[in-house]
DNA sequence: TATTGTTATACTCTATAACTATA
DNA sequence: TATAGTTATAGAGTATAACAATA
């Protein structure tokens, strides 16, 4: 992602600043995560979807894109491609609506998927030593879950 | 960014992750901040441009494009931009190289950029409580620093 | 040979608007 | 009137390849 090293003595203000930061790490791990799920024909963004899916049997897909924050419109690529390589499986409820539900291979790939992911935390966990776990989780879902914070 | 709240009782197995959470931190904390700026007519990533040419004035965009992560051949309309409007000024000092400045014009909306950037980490940090300050930020830096991490 | 700046281009992600069919 | 799914489309952000001028 970065070409080389910046000169040194260069100086980074923005260095110290959480937003900043967490744009950067958050970066790094999604480019890791995503070569990692590569040997799975996985996008982050699809093992997600399916961890989502096994914990919730019976969902829409529109509940699924308000959990992850996906905008319904763009679900619908996401779900086709995963019909069509049989990862899950559609089943009307409602006119208007499908029960989604894994198949038996999107049930094996969802394990391989949440298998690279528990190794993928655990590897990047371990870096951060004690300051990872419990509380760096709460600071962070602390952040995730502001829908909105008073103006300046 | 999500339409409604998720239907209540619906299980998030990913609410755990730290990947995934820093990845919706960081997306909530920059759409935040890019409200806050619209106010000066600044993108964060331009904010952050004039940011680090104040702090090294002289530096080339090739300079500016390694610290912040950006591909040499995506700087040039950032440099355009930011030079149509007055806020930087380019000389040249090699054949091939420019050295970067700001103008006044560009001294003033980088004072108030700092200032709305200063008061948003702020308002965030407040929210943390305890755990954000020197903490939490060494922790994201040991992870946005990671320019390759062995496979699994 | 390597680097700076540049053009052109493509791919992903995200956003809105509008439509249908259902409830 | 509101919701689920869909289509089309537009805008960011990011990626590569190739080139000219220069070091």
């Amino acid at each position: 992602m970065i070409e080389t090293a910046p000169a040194s003595g260069f100086k980074d203000p923005l260095a110290s600043r959480l937003g900043y930061l967490l744009r950067r790490a958050s970066t790094v791990m999604m480019a890791k995560l995503g070569s990692e799920l590569e040997g799975i024909g996985l996008r982050p963004v699809e093992a997600t979807i399916l961890l989502l899916i096994a914990a919730n049997p019976g969902c829409t897909q529109s509940d699924v894109g308000r959990v992850l924050g996906i905008k319904r419109a763009n679900m619908v690529p996401l779900i086709a491609s995963l019909g069509v390589r049989a990862l899950i499986e559609k089943s009307r409820v409602d006119g208007r609506s499908h029960a989604l539900s894994l198949t038996p291979e999107g049930e094996v790939l969802r394990k391989q998927a949440e298998a690279i992911m528990d190794a993928h935390e655990q590897r990047f966990s371990g870096l951060l030593g004690p300051l990872s776990g419990e509380h760096l989780n709460a600071a962070l879902r602390a952040i995730a879950l502001i829908r909105d914070i008073e103006p300046a």
